[in-house]
DNA sequence: CATGAATGAGCATTCATTCAT
DNA sequence: GATGAATGAATGCTCATTCAT
């Protein structure tokens, strides 16, 4: 029906198969790096999990780094609006960080079983590998969103760059510990990991005796 | 006289010659490691940095991990003592967190220095590389150092394992950030990084008005 | 009306497009030959400066070294009447010399400048690219005219193809020398190559001394 | 009986072979080139003629370039002082020019004899390659030997340099004309090189009539 | 015919590792 | 034990050529 020039729609089965490569290029990239870490995988390593030959890859990407960045893209992508919702639905700084981390270990998690059920079972009984495409992108999200939130609140952090990278990295440890423990508890690790930057410390111990605990002071 | 046989004296001179060499092999290791990170360092480069042969490399170390696991277990051992006598000499929970965070936030800078006068200046600016067989060893170090004191205070943690990871991931991240500005400010970290694990970012922050925090509900 | 099935007509602009086609083939090979030579030049680097796509290159040739032979068989089409004319006007041997090298100097300073001006700037610092298809075609062309009037001249010559061969030597070596001398002198490099190859390097000496020569007794 | 230190002489077998290995690819970068010529030879060629390792090449050279200098530098060595004899005994600059031809034309038959041998017969048919490092570092040789002695004989030349620019095309196309008729005729080729150089095409022209030649004015 | 993506052989180069000396 | 040359597998990348559309 539809008269396409030669040059308009690039015709079916071709845009439908360029579009397939990619994405195939891509899911094993992002298997690969998931397995064996960015810096020890070669661009080989990711043609292989494909039915593609070498030289193809260089149709879609020039570099192990353009894959990488183009994971991450759409990490961002789908990750960002979702961040969006957590921000505008928070009441309360407290409520964003908890849905803030809640995302994220939900992420990790939907991210690690991908990862098991894709071949790399003995990363999972270590931890996450963080040095994967999608991680930096989350991470990245969360951290310019969170200084964000800080900026525009009306809590004036003594120090809002520290408390960003001390959110992160709680977030990074907790997540990792969180992955070995079958199964994933997203909840307790979004509480444990809110109240403790919130309240810290303390605020999670519990005190064996009457005595206000030694150790505070 | 002075002629002999390849087979003759295997004390004295041999011996340090032995232990030397394996010294310089971790000494060039260790600058590498530092210098381009573990992934990007080829035992060529180690050799290089030292006057011994390609081949002599297999004589000490089967492989790039081998020198990592050595030069980590050296970190190790001049580290562990000193995590004792922080230990031992802090008088509360709070005092021991605080001692060890300046510890390894001291390290870091002086490791950070060391790496900048050997070549890597714009991996300062960057942050930190956490892919150095010291860090390793020194997370390693804290981590299990601190699951013990959790363990042995009277504070009996919701999750010491959690409280652990969380504390390290602090350590790290505002590690990197502390090194980004110039001078390294190791007080300034310590003191951000035991309040927040502590008390929690509420204490951290300063409210612009009267009112109680609106965060607070 | 307009919407021509594929199969529809067959003349008109369709021969043109192929006729052109294969002239935007021959162009921009030309060109890359002229800028980077014959060897290095792939056929990618020939159709990226044509609006044509990879594989109409092979409508066309079958190789690059087609393409070389149809550029040369362009030029002698063109130089050999040329040629011609330079033997029907000239009335002497030595003014078919003068003006065949005149003829040919001429091109190679035009070739030159035409490929300055494509971007090859160093190119014509060090000298003329020979292996464009242009210079085999030109060479040829002037060995076999100069053969053809070696043999029909009443001169005859000792051995012609040796000193067809060697005006060919001296255009090739002085027509470089030429470039490198800006501008160009294509008089001077025609009046030097004339009086060498008909009187000898004696013609252009000129003696400091009123001695008739040391080197003549 | 001289008892070598481990540092002193590099030990028999080993020098042996270095020294071989590098002969090894020196000879077989020599037969390639001349084969294929050097812009088609490719690292691989060289070493596949070889009893080598891929690997091996580079530790003898850094690239095809590099070989190529280095034999250029071997022939540079053998020609010039063969050049220098030339010069002091020739007691004219006729004889020095004869001496000269002579010399370039033996060398370029030996060479090709040598190449045929190698298994180039087909170039041999077609003529000599003068994309050779061999003929670079004759050529580059004769052409500093030649503007030397034009500077320093008392004839002033009009244009020594486009002189020997001519001598030197004069050298190449006779030689390679000389090459196609077998057997090769040193003598001949250089007797006619010498006169033409000297005296010019008139001087090689024998006229069939007592008419002084209709060309000649 | 034109298109341009896919192909896979081929290339330069690096590197861990071996082994004769 | 030390040496350092040899090895050859592996890598990133290019390119001529094919072929489904």
């Amino acid at each position: 029906m539809a008269i396409a020039t030669k040059t308009g729609v690039t015709s079916g089965k071709r845009a439908r198969t360029k579009a397939a490569n990619r994405q195939a290029i891509l899911a094993a990239a992002r298997q690969v790096f998931a397995r064996i870490g960015f810096d020890a995988t070669t661009i080989r390593d990711i043609i292989r999990e494909t039915d593609l030959a070498a030289g193809t890859f260089y149709n879609y990407f020039r570099s192990k780094e353009e894959v990488f960045e183009a994971i991450a893209d759409q990490s961002t992508r789908r990750f960002r609006p979702l961040l969006q919702t957590v921000r505008e639905q928070a009441t309360s700084f407290e409520e964003y960080i908890s849905a803030a981390y809640r995302a994220y270990f939900s992420f990790l998690k939907a991210q690690n079983e991908e990862a098991v059920r894709d071949g790399a079972p003995h990363m999972a009984l270590i931890g996450v590998r963080v040095d994967t495409p999608e991680m930096h992108a989350i991470f990245d999200e969360i951290r310019i969103d969170l200084e964000e939130v800080a900026r525009t609140t009306n809590i004036s952090l003594e120090d809002s760059e520290f408390l960003t990278a001390a959110a992160i990295g709680i977030a990074r440890e907790i997540g990792d510990h969180m992955l070995k423990r079958r199964p994933a508890d997203v909840e307790g690790a979004t509480r444990f990991a809110t109240t403790l930057l919130l309240d810290g410390g303390k605020a999670l111990a519990t005190y064996g005796e009457k005595d206000p605990a030694p150790s505070a002071h």
